[in-house]
DNA sequence: GTCTATAGACGGATAGAC
DNA sequence: GTCTATCCGTCTATAGAC
């Protein structure tokens, strides 16, 4: 019997409820738009239960966008500098569309707090996230040098490679309706267009 | 003197002053996150003011948005089935690049419409802009039918187009977060990449 | 047309019983 | 740990004087 830490499965599986209520809500309302009645309702609690396992509204978001840069970061983590290069941007063009197909609510909560302005994740931005993609970036930049992939300016091509697979996630009601209805799945024309679009763009 | 519409250049020059403030507003915070208090002070008004005007903050966003659609695809309108293929391409993606660099404020207010499910123009998007997108899909595939492009998913090819260059105007913070700094101008160095992706993508 | 004052609703957070 | 009741701040919108 831990004293410490009193960490009972109940208290584990609502804290688990609360987040997963949470990213449904913030991800479709944006923190603003969301309330704690509604993150509360769709955990199955009680308002003032569920501000007993958090303090505040805002510290549920912070842990939501907490955790999730870094495993959006993972795909161009993994990325192999001794991989055959054209191979390992294709790769990493697959999962991140994929990333979009299975985790679309993380991918928006992710959009709603950059479109306007990254109020709470700006230092991470321009820390963690830029030296990844510096990093990367060189990676790429040799490749070029070496004669491997076609020279494109590595900066933008990463850009591209993010807004063309978000896209399917933080637009998806558009797509849907373009496409023409619900029942419509655009993953795997998207993912066969990104393949070729890449492998036209980087083929020496 | 009209008596039906007593529209003064004062009450044309506060109209203007409000959507003009309210589209800073709305396209920083989204719906929700702004406040009529905001939108009153960017548009040097009082509040009670501002609602003598507009009947309410939800018509103000209205006539931002209704207003928005159409203007936004004036571009892909643009596009003349009987001009050279490949160029009408690629001056659609130059068109709609400048107007992410001259207009980012509307794109963002879109941006925010769209990711949280397009509740105020879902009706628009799979009306009007479904439309004109079939239509477009239509020239796109008699291009590729007569050798003049190379085959690609023209629905995707559109939407790589709008993500791409979208992708400028409402991820901007991050964009300048990883070149380094809001002193650097993204554009032109954009504007090289994706005339160059798109020429390798659609050469036959 | 523009202001001050305020009504009325909502939302975040807390008190305190159980 | 969970509930009911409620406080308090904020927000939209209106009333009414000037």
């Amino acid at each position: 019997m831990q004293q410490s830490r009193p960490e009972t499965r109940i208290q584990q599986k609502n804290r688990a409820a609360i987040l997963e209520a949470a990213l449904d809500v913030f991800s479709a309302q944006g923190f603003r738009g969301a309330t704690v009645d509604q993150i509360a309702a769709a955990a199955g609690l009680s308002k003032p239960n569920l501000l007993y396992y958090f303090p505040s509204k805002e510290a549920i978001h912070a842990e939501l966008l907490g955790g999730l840069l870094d495993t959006w970061l993972d795909p161009l983590r993994t990325m192999d500098p001794d991989g055959e290069p054209l191979e390992e941007i294709l790769a990493y063009v697959r999962r991140k569309l994929e990333m979009s197909r299975d985790y679309p609510r993380e991918s928006r909560l992710f959009a709603n707090e950059i479109v306007q302005g990254a109020p709470r994740i700006a230092d991470e931005l321009s820390g963690a996230l830029k030296n990844l993609v510096d990093e990367k970036v060189r990676v790429i930049n040799a490749w070029a040098d070496a004669g491997r992939i076609a020279r494109v300016d590595a900066y933008h091509l990463i850009f591209s490679i993010w807004s063309l697979t978000q896209h399917y996630a933080d637009f998806d009601v558009q797509v849907h309706a373009v496409l023409g209805g619900p029942e419509v799945d655009p993953y795997p024309a998207a993912n066969e267009y990104l393949q070729q679009l890449f492998t036209r763009l980087l083929t020496p």
